[in-house]
DNA sequence: TTATACATTATAATTATTCTAAACTATTGA
DNA sequence: TCAATAGTTTAGAATAATTATAATGTATAA
């Protein structure tokens, strides 16, 4: 269990201000043991649920914003209605399950690594990311 | 340059009557050599542009969904803030240009076929798709 | 040709997100 | 230690994208 001064020192380094709200929401990022996939929502709810203290959904969105900003989060980009955002910030892909709407984190050994053999000219790959939509085998698809 | 009998077709396959304005978006999304990535946006600008009629925004987004429903357009997830479209609804993969945010195919030759490994337990896969963000080489990134 | 089910439309409602401006707080340096 | 200040939080307003509504219009089948 990560202690809160940990996330002090983690929010100076990003040049952010360690106030209570911004260590309560590293708490409930950071303090698991598995990565987080989460909507704004989801978050917003998990503090309310998690914490006996209510933080502004602006607030909710501008740290948010700020902690992928600084490479602390990443947002994975699966249909235009929801905002999905991960806590493990390295190069990964994802499983999307369109029966539960939760998103997996894909290994390593789930993929073979991607090559692009041409990119368009005069341009630099910043990401290279596959989602792989996944539903229950058993029933109709819509 | 495809007729307008032949989009009438299309419409009643899909189970949907070919009404004027159905025909005249079919006119702006498929008469066309390159497929066509845009926003709703894009189409609906596209369309009073393009023809001496308006259609209802409702009327563009009943539209695009049913046709997407049925197969004949894909929604392309890049980030939250915008859901683009797609006419090619065949599988592959895209370039999106982080400067001039446009869409652009990925060729079959630009990137080996996927293979995925493992799949999640009891699921199976409905689409893979690769998404290569690209921005100019020359400048600062964001 | 007429009844009916499906479509279109303008507008209202909803939702997600961002903006605003006032109150608050961490930090810095005297 | 304490005030100045620059950054932060907040509720609520504003905005933007999308969906719902309900009245009017239209393609279709009998």
């Amino acid at each position: 269990m990560t202690k809160n001064c940990n996330f002090i020192n983690k929010l100076r380094e990003a040049g952010l201000r360690p106030t209570k709200q911004r260590v309560k929401i590293c708490e409930v990022l950071y303090n698991r043991e598995k990565t987080f996939h989460f909507t704004i929502n989801d978050l917003a709810k998990k503090i309310s649920e998690d914490l006996n203290q209510k933080i502004s959904l602006a607030t909710v969105y501008n740290t948010v914003h700020h902690f992928e900003k600084k490479g602390y989060l990443k947002e994975i980009a699966i249909n235009s209605d929801k905002s999905y955002f991960d806590t493990n910030t390295s190069a990964h892909h994802h499983f999307y399950d369109e029966d539960t709407h939760e998103l997996i984190d894909c290994n390593q050994n789930d993929i073979d690594t991607i090559n692009i053999k041409n990119n368009i000219t005069g341009k630099k790959i910043n990401s290279v990311e596959v989602l792989i939509k996944v539903a229950s085998d058993n029933q109709n698809q819509n």
